[in-house]
RNA sequence: GGCGAGGUAGCUCAGUUGGUAGAGCACACGGCUGAAAACCGUGGUGUCGCCGGUUCAAGUCCGGCCCUCGCCA
């Protein structure tokens, strides 16, 4: 246990931590203990732990924790209405005087919640239908070039075969928006509200090994039924998307335990690629003790080495 | 032991009538602004089982050998 005990709230100073690491580096432990330590109060980033009904698959923590299970299967998840939960949590636990701390491995809904991300508008499911539609009338290259008259800004960041992009920037400029964002980087150093950002990674050969494990555990605990029960019901495109929902629903256990944990190897690679992205305090040694990491956390969030809120932080009260 | 099929990228395989090799998946790297556990882009990573022969030139043709699978003994 750590010996520094005595939670100390860190008050109203409306500080945020934010946890970030690839799957079965250890966050869920280390916020576990967190959550003691220094008054904190957890906020999942992970779009598939959004989901109610895959407790198991999803690796839910077994402490209390926000975002977590509250989605229905047959609901979309999105960054954008994540994004709006994530801030509506962070500001209430702040405004309790706990610590939010944000952890999970979705890279993008981390910044979401953390960072500067002014998302554009969603768009009306209508004119989704219909410039897929168009997309595939116009064929990828005449549909850019529709973009290119429409918002060259956009086209000039979105490739042609991607279908998604370009389908979503036609939609956006149709209603006066546009896809092309007004910071340039997918991540910035300006936070919403000044944060301590803490990667946890561990070497990629014990990673992969953890994830074996994970996945037979899972096995054992039960995720086949749970799948085949989740998979049976009615489910949005983003539920049925979760990594190894369809696999256990529908595969034999043994290969689909196979292909699993190919994927999660693959989303373990992914997940590193924005840890090395992330404009981050420290980095730190997933395989050591939960209690030291634990530790370490708290010194790095008492030592204030927080990334700065977004302008005129200079300008302190 | 005999007959048949086959040994080419990490895996599954393609390779015309001889011109030193290419697809998918995997992998690596990059991008990403309301699907992110998603989507897109770039990259071939190779003693073509081994040895010899024919040929200007062999993954490709010839001979021998090794290994795998199937069938028959």
């Amino acid at each position: 246990m750590a010996s520094s005990s005595r939670p100390a709230p860190t008050g109203s100073s409306g500080h945020v931590l934010a946890l970030f690491g690839p799957t079965a580096s250890g966050k869920t432990a280390v916020a576990g203990l967190l959550r003691g330590l220094v008054a904190a109060e957890v906020v999942s980033a992970d779009s598939a732990a959004l989901y109610a009904g895959l407790p198991i698959l999803t690796a839910v923590p077994s402490y209390p924790a926000r975002l977590v299970g509250t989605v229905p299967l047959r609901e979309e998840v999105s960054v954008g209405s994540y994004q709006r939960l994530a801030h509506e949590a962070i500001d209430g636990i702040a405004a309790a005087g706990r610590l939010p701390l944000v952890a999970g491995g979705t890279g993008l809904y981390l910044r979401a919640a953390v960072g500067e991300l002014e998302l554009p508008p969603p768009a009306a499911s209508e004119r989704r239908a219909f410039w897929e539609a168009e997309y595939e009338r116009l064929g990828p290259a005449g549909a850019h070039e529709l973009l290119a008259e429409r918002d060259p800004a956009a086209a000039a960041r979105v490739h042609a075969n991607d279908r998604k992009r370009v389908v979503r920037a036609l939609e956006l400029a149709e209603s006066g928006a546009s896809l092309a964002p007004r910071e340039d980087r997918l991540w910035s150093e300006h936070m919403r509200l000044p944060t301590v950002v803490v990667g946890l990674d561990v070497p990629l050969d014990e990673l992969d090994r953890r994830i074996e494990a994970r996945t037979r555990a899972m096995v054992a605990g039960g995720v086949v039924e749970e799948a085949r029960a989740a998979w049976a019901e009615p489910r949005s495109r983003t539920a049925s998307q979760v990594l190894g929902l369809e696999e256990f629903a529908t595969l034999p256990t043994p290969s689909a335990v196979e292909r699993v944990v190919q994927a999660t190897k693959r989303l373990a690679r992914y997940q590193r690629k924005w840890l090395r992205r992330l404009p981050i305090a420290t980095t730190l040694d997933g395989s050591l003790p939960v209690e030291e990491l634990a530790d370490q956390i708290v010194a790095l969030e008492r030592s204030g080495e927080h990334l700065p809120r977004h302008r005129g932080d200079a300008a302190s009260p």
